[in-house]
RNA sequence: CGGGGCAUAGCGCAGUCCGGUUUAGCGCGUUUGGUUCGGGACCAAAAGGUCGGAGGUUCAAAUCCUCUUGCCCCGACCA
């Protein structure tokens, strides 16, 4: 391609609404074009580079047996309304009704269709296991968008769903999905970790996220360097040591004024560690009491869970009152009429300060089981830094990460509604199994710069670059000997089925390699008066030292570095 | 949905508080001609704006008032 011809434009100014790098050197390279909050158009170079990936993720889904078919983008409601989630997904779903007024909805993601597939097709273990895949546009309405392709509405997604006549069948299959995934994201040059995570919405038995350790992820990682432990925070534990001791007589301290953990504890020479706090949540209909050691925060996430319920918020000032609580001396004792849940954290530590639920009055030495008690201990605290693994003891780290693919195991929660079932050998129905995978192909692609890209330098991997190779050819209008050469460089390479950019264009060489850092590939070779004095083209590999090379070695030379480069990634 | 910010030429911005010397300006980019040519070159000339939209106040509005739309950031939320 001669990029005197080529459709694209770079942009010398920092874009003012961009704050992540990714997005900043995709709009000034001329890759992606923002229409709307969350919604792109993609130019051509960045359609080259998502081809690329998309085609990487094909060869691995085929890899492990998968069939790509193609689910629609607009869906009756009708289907949606079989799961019951045409009513239980929210408002990040966009719903419209056709010229005949029926309902219809813009697909987020495709159980029910790819499920609706699957009914149609089989009917016998003999059809099991099998894999279904698409690339596809989905559209989620999200409430709040942020970071270029980070965090879209509009976006790709290579979404993948298995099926199988068993638990085992599903957990070997899973396995195969995992390996896979790892493969595809070292084969895009992009490293992450995988990391068991909250099934969420989707239901199922077990997930696992893989991340792109990056500052600006929206993802808390804990990590374990010493035995591998890797969680999202959202289903981290951590190894704790909880105060056991005799239990002691309660008694009531005046705290003036005194409201948070933090100033009671100052207040009264006490570790956050020997205080609990309580919060009151509204869940809807009901209010619960949440009970956690002072010093930890609740995880929300994990709260939700417990309930099974999707909105959380904290209760007003008025439904306190109307329990009888007192905000900011709020306390499990004496608690009427209210769930209860208790962390684990607050139900094994002896002897904790608590709020008197009395205006500037706290409690000592409260006791699980002897001041207060709920049926209900769970887990829903969150792992701080610095806490111990759960696994091996060792100090665990906290990192970001953005999420580039997930994996579930999900069981039969559509099959089930939807009727996809098969006959076994002894002719007995039974639901299918089944397991989704997923991949957001802009947000890989936008991850790759975030991990590695410097702040006006794009380096793609070979894998995904553009054009492998970029040709600068400095000051042709002066010497026609570095036009010629440069020509029938391009020439040969183009025949020798490269891609590779040519930049023929009229300009200062400053230009040139300017342009040629947002264009990011990895084989750069640049032809003017001078390397050709000194013998021939000079040659700039990942952005290493250049080195010059004879013209009638180029193409070797080339060649075996490209080699190398592909090799890197496996 | 809560908090904060922004909207003026293709892009980045100044001007807005305090209405009138502004015929709305600067830098980059674009077009034409010339000179340059190894890290965003220089000279000359030119094109490009109903100041996000609607309404209002006023002799007079980019500037003041009301409403409205879009976008960004933080939080809530997120298969």
């Amino acid at each position: 391609m001669r990029l005197s011809k080529y459709f694209f434009k770079t942009i010398k100014e920092m874009p003012s609404d961009a704050d992540l790098k990714s997005h900043k050197l995709l709009i000034r390279g001329g890759y992606i074009k923002q229409v709307s909050a969350g919604i792109f158009s993609y130019l051509p170079l960045a359609l080259r580079a998502l081809h690329k990936i998309e085609r990487i993720i094909r060869e691995e889904m085929d890899k492990i047996d998968g069939y790509e078919v193609n689910l629609p983008v607009v869906m009756p409601a009708s289907l949606w309304n079989e799961t019951g989630r045409y009513q239980d997904v929210g408002e990040e779903m966009l719903r419209f009704t056709d010229r005949t007024g029926r309902k219809m909805l813009l697909g987020m993601t495709h159980e029910e269709a790819v499920t609706d597939m699957a009914r149609y097709v089989i009917n016998s273990y003999k059809q099991l296991p099998v894999m279904l895949y698409q690339l596809q546009t989905k559209f989620r309405d999200e409430p709040r968008v942020r970071g270029g392709l980070i965090r879209v509405r509009e976006f790709i997604m290579k979404d993948a769903y298995s099926f199988h006549t068993d638990y085992e069948d599903l957990d070997r299959y899973y396995k195969r999905a995992y390996d896979a995934y790892h493969k595809i994201f070292s084969r895009c040059g992009l490293n992450v970790i995988s990391v068991s995570s909250d099934v969420g919405m989707m239901g199922g038995t077990g997930a696992d996220e893989f991340m792109a350790v990056a500052e600006s992820g929206e993802d808390t990682l804990i990590l374990c360097e010493k035995c591998g432990y890797k969680a999202n925070r959202e289903v981290a534990k951590a190894k704790r040591n909880y105060k056991k001791e005799e239990m002691l007589k309660s008694e009531e301290v005046h705290t003036p004024g005194l409201k948070s953990i933090e100033e009671v504890s100052k207040f009264l020479k006490i570790s956050p560690e020997s205080t609990m706090k309580a919060v009151v949540y509204n869940i809807g209909k009901e209010a619960v009491m949440c009970v956690i050691r002072g010093d930890l925060e609740i995880n929300e996430t994990k709260l939700r869970n417990y309930l099974k319920i999707k909105v959380l918020q904290f209760s007003e000032e008025e439904e306190l009152n109307k329990y009888g609580i007192v905000p900011g001396f709020a306390s499990p004792i004496n608690l009427k009429k209210m769930r209860l849940i208790v962390d684990e954290s607050a139900a094994d530590s002896s002897n904790l300060l608590s709020g008197a639920n009395k205006k500037d009055y706290h409690v000592k030495n409260i006791n699980f089981g002897r001041d207060f008690t709920s049926k209900e201990v769970v887990d829903i605290s969150s792992v701080k830094e610095g806490e111990k693994c759960i696994k091996c003891g060792e100090k665990l780290k906290i990192t970001r990460g953005i999420e580039v693919g997930n994996i579930f195991k999900l069981g039969t929660k559509y099959s089930s509604t939807m009727k996809a079932r098969y006959l076994d050998e002894t002719g007995k129905e039974s639901d299918i199994i089944m397991g989704c995978y997923g991949i957001g192909v802009g947000r890989l692609l936008a991850s790759i710069l975030e991990v590695s890209s410097e702040d006006n330098k794009i380096s793609w991997p070979i894998s995904v670059a553009p054009f492998e190779i970029e040709l600068i050819a400095l000051a042709t209008e002066k010497d026609e000997n570095v036009k010629n050469t440069a020509e029938s460089i391009y020439e040969m390479f183009i025949t020798n089925d490269f891609s590779i950019l040519y930049d023929d264009r009229k300009a200062s060489p400053g230009f040139k390699f300017n342009d040629a850092d947002l264009i990011g590939s990895p084989l750069r070779i640049t032809i003017g008066t001078k390397s050709l004095n000194e013998g021939g083209a000079e040659v700039m590999v990942n952005n290493e030292k250049p080195i010059i090379i004879k013209t009638s070695e180029l193409m070797n030379f080339i060649k075996q570095k490209r080699d190398e480069l592909f090799s890197q990634l496996k």
